[in-house]
DNA sequence: CGAGTTTGACCCGCGC
DNA sequence: GCGCGGGTCAAACTCG
């Protein structure tokens, strides 16, 4: 507990690079329009062993801010994040990382993606991932099918300021679930995509600490676009970051 | 009326 | 083995 450094050291794997505001170095990544504000924020890439990507954003505020995630292969969420400046008074986001069960820390700040975080990462074996299994267990309780699986789908963790819990990524969100943690006084909250063949959740949590910071967990990835989300694809217009 | 949210119960993994 | 805690389910409820 001692240490409660900051998020980013706590989580981000040795792997991130800082990117220069002026230079994006991966071509998914939008030109910013108020690149200095990235100075303000280390943004970071990863390209883990997973290929698995990391958003990045910067600080941004009601209007012209945009939450920029990064899309990269294997990225959970897509770039609309944008959209989150019009939902959110004041929105900054701190830190992000993908999720390592080594890198999840004990401070107070990072506590709580660090127990998202080691509910998934004790899978970096091939094999050993499975936590559910058993779909014949239909017959237990009334026929409740639980089909659970250690998940195998990459996780990326950021902690943004905002006074709205679910930051609009672009996607599409149903909450199905509400849990109070321990050493939170904030429940957390589980969101899943409400797209059809898509099966990414995230999560949603305040810290205690400070009420006005929530830690967002994507887990898995979209098999959609985050503007086509009704299938029908036609984003008219909702959707800032299509065009980059 | 349909979609989304709430909420209590259930299930499993893990630590002791 | 037991209890705790996290994650999910699903019925009930709310809202547009």
């Amino acid at each position: 507990m001692e240490g409660s450094s900051q998020l980013l050291e706590t989580f981000l794997p040795a792997s991130l690079y800082a990117l220069s505001p002026c230079a994006p170095p991966h071509p998914l990544i939008a030109p910013l329009p108020n690149q200095h504000k990235l100075l303000q924020m280390p943004l970071v890439q990863e390209q883990s062993a997973n290929n698995h990507g990391v958003m990045l954003s910067s600080d941004h505020h009601h209007h012209g801010g945009l939450l920029y995630p990064l899309l990269l292969p294997g990225i959970p969420f897509c770039p609309s994040a944008a959209s989150a400046a019009a939902t959110c008074e004041k929105t900054t986001t701190t830190g992000f990382a993908a999720l390592d069960a080594g890198e999840a820390g004990r401070t107070s700040v990072a506590k709580a993606a660090a127990e998202i975080a080691s509910t998934t990462t004790t899978c970096n074996g091939p094999s050993s991932c499975n936590r559910w299994k058993g779909p014949a267990a239909a017959g237990q309780k009334g026929g409740r099918m639980k089909v659970r699986r250690k998940m195998r789908e990459p996780r990326f963790c950021f902690q943004t300021r905002s006074d709205v819990d679910v930051l609009d990524d672009g996607y599409k969100w149903r909450k199905y679930g509400q849990k109070v943690v321990k050493n939170s006084l904030h429940p957390r909250s589980y969101y899943r995509c409400t797209h059809s063949n898509c099966r990414v959740k995230k999560r949603v949590e305040r810290l205690s600490e400070d009420c006005r910071m929530v830690i967002t967990t994507y887990e898995g990835r979209h098999t959609h676009s985050p503007c086509s989300d009704d299938a029908d694809a036609d984003h008219s217009g909702s959707c800032a970051f299509t065009s980059l």
